[in-house]
DNA sequence: ATAAACCTTGGAGTTAAATCCAAGGTCAAG
DNA sequence: CTTGACCTTGGATTTAACTCCAAGGTTTAT
């Protein structure tokens, strides 16, 4: 068992935002010793874990509690339920790969353009890189832009 | 060109975000009308996309002003500093990228475990589910996982 | 030429997510 | 048996990122 300030250590994040999670619901210490002081688990490590990845990328704490809160526990919820809520949020993780993705090999393009490659000059900017990558834009958005894009 | 109305509505955001923007470095309108009204190009609907997407990916606006500031525009910048950063930022996203996969490959799993899968029933929390893809720790915590994982 | 729907600025208020502070209890080391 | 490094709580403060408001100027449609 870890005392808040050892799990703190090892995660590399202050004893007021774990206390700060529990306050929120999303990690509370699974034991208190004698004196109230708090002992997380091993299980409450990973969890913890889980957390701050998930907030890495771009998942709000609300989101973090959703995703959480997904345990087949047989009597609250209804394997449906528990499928609708992965499915939902699933393609939001895979919303956020092809931004990503996207991100990479427009990076990827700059890095390479940048330092004497064959395209050298031509993208000089992560703008112009993207540009470069574009095929799909936001469904609002494309027709604006490529009617502007012609004239 | 847009004004910022329209801008708005085309990205889904309040006029008070693209100012708010504007504070911070991160949009400027290239011009204004004689009434003094901003009017956002092509490049500047561009560059809202990109800071949108960004920020659905996890990066934070000081994030964003980074990576938009890397402009191989000759005076100012070397072509090694150039590189250095695109090279920085394209280590953070495909860091984010390999988390989210995980995520990814958990959800899934939990899905399939939910609905009358072969391994029904057995994963039954995101975190059962990462527990069970999970081959490598952050190295800070890897150790004292493991130690008392066997103990 | 006037109302409705835009836009301007400056500044205040909100929300999420921490982070800090104060007053005090606990515990191992000397 | 006290010093120092922990821990407790409750509440205040900070930071990032908006979001709203007020007072006033502009444009457009009737």
């Amino acid at each position: 068992m870890y005392r808040i300030g050892e799990l703190a250590t090892l995660f590399d994040v202050k004893t007021d935002t774990l206390r700060f999670y529990e306050k929120h619901g999303l990690l509370t210490s699974s034991t208190r010793s004698e004196a109230g002081y708090r002992l997380y688990s091993q299980d409450d490590a990973q969890k913890l874990r889980f957390i701050i990845r998930a907030k890495a990328v771009g998942f709000s704490l609300n989101d973090i509690a959703e995703l959480l809160s997904i345990e087949l526990d047989k009597a609250n919820w209804a394997c449906a339920d528990v499928k609708g809520l992965v499915d939902t949020k699933l393609e939001q993780v895979q919303a956020k790969i092809a931004e990503l993705e996207f991100f990479a090999s427009s990076l990827n393009k700059l890095s390479q353009a940048c330092c004497g490659g064959p395209d050298s000059a031509e993208h000089c900017s992560i703008l112009e890189a993207l540009e470069s990558t574009d095929k799909e834009l936001s469904p609002k958005v494309e027709h604006h832009l490529h009617a502007e894009k012609q004239g």
